[in-house]
DNA sequence: TCTCATGTAACTTTCAATGTTACGAACTAG
DNA sequence: CTAGTTCGTAACATTGAAAGTTACATGAGA
């Protein structure tokens, strides 16, 4: 999720396409796994990839338009949770209403987080890097006078 | 978080201290697997344990006081969220645009979710337990006439 | 004193995520 | 049409964290 969204961000900086080779040096990772994670985002209509000489990744949707959680749908909606529920001895008791409980907060939880990765657009995130990146460029040309 | 949840109910099902070998059995685990969690929530003090011979370990808190809060926090307030943030390259004005967003819609589900713990108490878990025992006798005993 | 039980360090195993290699398919430039 | 590029993907290797295991020390009761 994180990784993807550094991604696209680094490709709408780009206008022509950037090959998969190029993404992974800036990834610091294997091409064959930037293949893997477009790989959805592509059959969602969010990229598009072309091969051959000036191939490479595009984006195919504009950034306003495209919400974190229409990226993490593209990467395959993965399990937001990192504590699951036992789904071993199911016909226990004891475990069903420990499911039953534990899943009635969690869905609460994953629904908000869903709705709040709904509001959240790729173009809010390129503004913030941009005035992340002027304000660097103020600090340092000003000699870094202000804070410690 | 639910296999710990399931051993304190058995324990409360049981009047005298239970020993780390008769949960293992019941969890299908290792002994020493149920001492490591069970660390954590007697520092707590939501469980003693007891040595030599009857020794074992015992609730030392009502139900109805403890909340799934108490044993999140009990066990270690583990990462909660699957999908974490990347650490490698903080300096990249990108990078920290991205975690900027995802952490905003993470520390406000995170919340919801910790404030949900709060308000379930283990009581209500094994109320729950005790009325599945009981619909499951009702529907065996009447011979599964109901539903399919 | 002998047995039972926890406490904990050290090691091993497992498993999923990630990284890698290899090669085929599609595309472009010349 | 040929050569060079790039994606697509299967198959395999590596890694790292969680869980399991062994071993032994400590404390408590019979």
């Amino acid at each position: 999720m994180s990784g993807v969204l550094h991604v696209l961000l680094h490709m709408a900086e780009v206008d022509g396409p950037v090959t998969s080779e190029t993404l992974a040096r800036m990834m610091q990772t294997n091409p064959v796994v930037i293949r893997r994670v477009m790989a959805g985002l592509k059959a969602a209509g969010t990229v598009r990839s072309d091969k051959g000489h000036g191939g490479g990744w595009t984006l195919a949707r504009d950034l306003a338009s495209l919400t974190l959680l229409d990226i993490y749908h593209g990467i395959g909606s993965p399990p937001l949770f990192a504590i699951g529920n036992r789904r071993e001895a199911p016909e226990c008791a004891v475990e069903q209403a420990v499911n039953e409980a534990l899943d009635a907060s969690l869905d609460e939880a994953e629904a908000l987080l869903l709705a709040s990765f709904g509001t959240v657009t790729l173009a809010t995130l390129s503004q913030n890097f941009h005035r992340r990146l002027a304000e660097r460029r103020a600090a340092t040309s000003s000699g870094d006078r202000h804070d410690h």
